[in-house]
DNA sequence: CATATTTGCTTGATATTTGAAACATTCCAC
DNA sequence: GTGGAATGTTTCAAATATCAAGCAAATATG
């Protein structure tokens, strides 16, 4: 039987898998109508721009917590829009290094910019210290959660 | 010009998408496992554990917070193994009820249960107070986002 | 150094999700 | 009532996601 008081964990839980995914749709549907992008390439596109020396695609999968397969197909559309440029690792000649084209660095940029506006005006409701209060907190549900990878 | 204090919400919001994913990840691949079902499923499932006279699509698709197709979908397959049935309205030719089958109450309770002892191992590194804190926290960011409608 | 294992990535089959277009039914203003 | 807008769903194509092989290169082991 459970405690009463565990189920305030559920309800959390709930209301977290909300906040996020109406933050995902409308930050989703905003990328989309505004550059033609989505979150999934964006998020992506922010991990390169953290690494001007590129990354691996197995390193790329870990930190956007999806799979190598998808990796290579978001990879492929964003090389394909000029976006990224790939090539083979000196030292290992499995491994693909990516990295952010010049016209890939501008195209994020600019997304970020609007990107960050959206956000801010979502989370305005919080004062700054229950922002950092809720960011702490979450820090160790997630290192509860896995070994974080994701610096994040 | 933003100012370094904004980028806390920034901050807050990719460590808010990480732990979600995270915690969306070990949950579906655990309903997977052991029930051979998913999270969505389960959601869907839970939303019409709350409403034994039935809903329709469309408020599975705004409760669930995903696209109409997509529910249309998820019932389906969920149909398929005889966990929901699904008949026309009485008083709107067009609108579809979906219900909850006997089968499909028991296969809801039994992930539920599982489901709840997970979500509680997750949220372990959190004081009851501080669960309590960022459920409220949350409930404003939902407001802020969109006029709610799942009620948790 | 020859084989066995591991590692990094891609591929292919499938599953899921979205958005828009298509449909049918209902509702509203006349 | 009748025509036109609005509503509730489904369908379809495209994007995204997973998983399981498969392949090549690197590393380990003897």
């Amino acid at each position: 039987m459970t405690a009463p008081a565990e189920h305030e964990s559920l309800r959390l839980w709930l209301r977290l898998f909300t906040c996020t995914r109406l933050i995902e749709r409308q930050i989703g549907s905003a990328l989309k109508r505004e550059f033609g992008s989505s979150l999934p390439r964006f998020d992506l596109l922010a991990q390169l721009a953290r690494f001007p020396h590129g990354m691996r695609m197995g390193e790329l999968s870990e930190r956007t917590l999806t799979t190598g397969g998808n990796v290579t197909w978001i990879v492929r559309a964003l090389e394909a829009d000029g976006y990224v440029s790939r090539r083979i690792a000196r030292d290992d000649k499995r491994a693909a290094v990516v990295r952010l084209s010049a016209a890939g660095r501008r195209h994020f940029s600019s997304m970020a910019r609007a990107h960050e506006q959206w956000i801010i005006s979502m989370f305005t409701s919080l004062s700054t210290e229950e922002r950092h209060a809720m960011h702490d907190m979450l820090g160790t549900v997630k290192s509860q959660c896995r070994p974080p990878r994701r610096s994040e």
